[in-house]
DNA sequence: GACTATTTTAAACGAACGTTTGAACTAAAT
DNA sequence: ATTTAGTTCAAACGTTCGTTTAAAATAGTC
């Protein structure tokens, strides 16, 4: 049985990463279960035999994907206000804890397509991506929003909420668009090598944006 | 020949009004040419007929949107340096220029998805896709990274690269993810009725990220 | 009203897609 | 050696896609 299973996780795993690569590469729609099962050395069927379906695939690769980096983040925020007990937590600490296991996918090469097929899933449509999304998502705002809260007593919710959706644009868009930033900077800018300057760039960038005293009045 | 071509034009336009809207909604691939002629309530060959193929549509269509767009950024960057002829810009107001083109497209309800089709077509792969933002990138970069430039004496260019990617993902995350924000706040954080507050807090944000007198050393 | 050019229409084309099927294959258990 | 459960495989299924075709309809010209 070992055996066995052995080539089951082998097959299944194969799959999951043609299919990461080529949804990343190509989008979800346009890649073809042919083109997964040739980039995998597999057979075509074995898709439907593993998976069920071409939408349930897309959804073990993206679980696969997102839950390490979901659940790092929330361990190294519960490490931040445990040690910190009572006293306030830094804004960029909050940040560095939420931005770096998602920039550590860079160093293994083989997940480096994960974090620009994430930033596609969000304008995908279908019944499972938004589902997905909403559900990997949630458990983690909550924590954050309260250690912003804690960081910024003198913001109302709302601009909280505001400026925390600003960072967010501007990490998604960092680490799923590099290529343009290579080619507006000449390759200057890039990511690849090493995300150490463009993580603390962003850190920096972020907190001095949501640090701002100034905010406008009400919720309007 | 003025009916003709009355007719002519109201085809063509009401195919790339639908195709706008469900591109945008639905991607580009997965939006078939018969979704497209039934909303548009036209023949399904008329696509053919009229742009010679799906690809030469969504590229009318994307153009279609993103010229006033730009146009309009060049020409108010243009006033904006001219008015303070030597003297430096402040660089909220360089931002100010660049923002406000694309968020006044939410007034026109009709246009409201085209910024998430722009947004998406960072995601589309394809032969088409890459050179059109290329081709409408280029002629804008160059105008609003010296005058970021003159904004940011104090910061090299790299930095001020950098700076300037973080600025455009908070931007095109806010235009095109705006739905994910009114999640978040229970739709307290809305760019629908009125795009003001949400254009004066991501100046506010990206004017504070950008003027970080703090920066790395060299480009590394 | 006949003629020409332009546009619209219904129908069909071949290709590619996700999925299903049933037989062949593998390896451990009896 | 036979059985059994799990996996792989080639082939085919029905559907949908973008595109093409040729006839019908429309509008302007003489």
């Amino acid at each position: 049985m070992a055996i066995t299973e052995a080539k089951h996780v082998d097959t299944r795993d194969r799959i999951m990463d043609a299919a990461e690569g080529l949804f990343a590469r190509g989008g979800f729609n346009a890649t073809s279960l042919r083109a997964i099962t040739n980039e995998a050395n597999v057979n075509l069927a074995s898709v439907n035999y593993h998976f069920g379906s071409k939408d349930r695939l897309i959804v073990e690769v993206i679980k696969r994907g997102i839950r390490p980096i979901n659940s790092e983040r929330l361990t190294r925020l519960a490490e931040l206000t445990k040690n910190k007990n009572g006293s306030p937590v830094p804004l960029e600490k909050v940040l560095d804890c939420f931005y770096r296991p998602a920039f550590e996918y860079f160093q293994d090469n083989s997940k480096i397509n994960f974090l620009r097929l994430l930033g596609r899933l969000l304008y995908e449509t279908g019944p499972f991506t938004k589902a997905i999304l909403e559900e990997e998502w949630m458990p983690l705002f909550e924590p954050y929003f309260n250690a912003l809260k804690t960081a910024l007593p003198h913001l109302e919710d709302d601009e909280i909420t505001w400026r925390f959706h600003f960072a967010l644009g501007s990490m998604i868009f960092t680490v799923s668009q590099y290529e343009s930033l290579e080619a507006m900077s000449c390759d200057n800018c890039t990511i690849r090598d090493d995300f150490e300057p463009a993580i603390q760039r962003l850190i920096a960038f972020t907190t001095a944006g949501m640090n701002n005293p100034h905010a406008l009045k009400s919720n309007s």
